[in-house]
DNA sequence: ACCACGTATCTTGACGTCAAGATAAATGGC
DNA sequence: GCCATTTATCTTGACGTCAAGATACGTGGT
């Protein structure tokens, strides 16, 4: 009996006529993805980073050498809109993470380079995070594991 | 080969000693919960409810007749902190939806109710995002959807 | 009865986000 | 080559959120 069978409880003794199945597995959903950003977020600040810049750094840093890419490549790969993406530019530049090159064959672009600073911050704090994430799921067999990550799997496709 | 495979491939090309599996169940939790996000707001915003409006209004009508609780009450259900709990019953009472009642047994605190407009406007709105979950969650056999409700429980209780 | 402490709610200031629109440059049909 | 259209990025204004602290009231020990 947690928390989410509580409140299918309350709309029982309520509005018996609703089904309450699928509002048991979003509810599951939506508070432990609570739980779990808010993990991640303290790892991350010990880093003095936001997710959301770690995002960003995370996202230029496995893109591979040089360690560049352009705003839009950034938008098409990290679910926010271009003005959410220019303003997370505009922080990790004035925190000296990123820095925003003229892009010589398309004036209207520019590329968002990781900076030498960027690189040594998204390296150690890639380190930290996949180990945090491990151990937040350090509760689970590896059966369980696979069977979580096809479930989520076909669930995401339905949108992606 | 979803967009979490591709990320994943990245990694393992750029860092191969990073173990990924973890990043994988965390990162389809993370993209698949803001695909679900929009689509939930998107059925509460044909009602003109955001679904920080909607979590209270439920809230309160879950709770039964007369529909009355106190902000303490409604902070202790619903994972915000005491700011944002104050910010969310302004909204409704600026929309008629709630009604601040003076607490004859406390003066320090005040009871939220649900005003006529309010419960009309709930009423509505449950059994169209309630059909909206189910819509969501259509993809899955009634096996599935047992299995990753089990498995969410599991890793829930990590935490609360 | 008093007062120190606890409790309940609200305020403030800072962030991160989005939708919609503005700006500037590239492109393609003529 | 010109101009309408498309593309790439940035700007603006509004919202929802939080942490930290302020305010106001209740409570219990003396």
């Amino acid at each position: 009996m947690d928390r989410v069978d509580k409140i299918l409880a309350q709309w029982k003794r309520e509005r018996p006529d609703l089904d309450t199945e699928a509002m048991g597995i979003m509810g599951r959903l939506k508070r432990l993805t609570t739980h779990l950003a808010r993990e991640v977020d303290q790892v991350l600040q010990q880093q003095g980073l936001s997710s959301s810049s770690f995002d960003v750094l995370a996202t230029l840093r496995r893109s591979g050498a040089p360690y560049r890419l352009s705003p839009g490549d950034l938008l098409s790969m990290t679910m926010v809109s271009s003005g959410t993406m220019t303003n997370r530019i505009d922080q990790l530049e004035k925190a000296g993470l990123v820095e925003r090159v003229l892009n010589p064959d398309d004036r209207r672009s520019v590329l968002i380079a990781l900076t030498e600073a960027g690189l040594a911050a998204v390296e150690t704090a890639v380190g930290l995070h996949v180990a945090n994430q491990q151990r937040l799921t350090q509760g689970f067999s590896a059966e369980e594991k696979e069977q979580l990550d096809g479930l989520l799997r076909k669930f995401l496709a339905t949108f992606e």
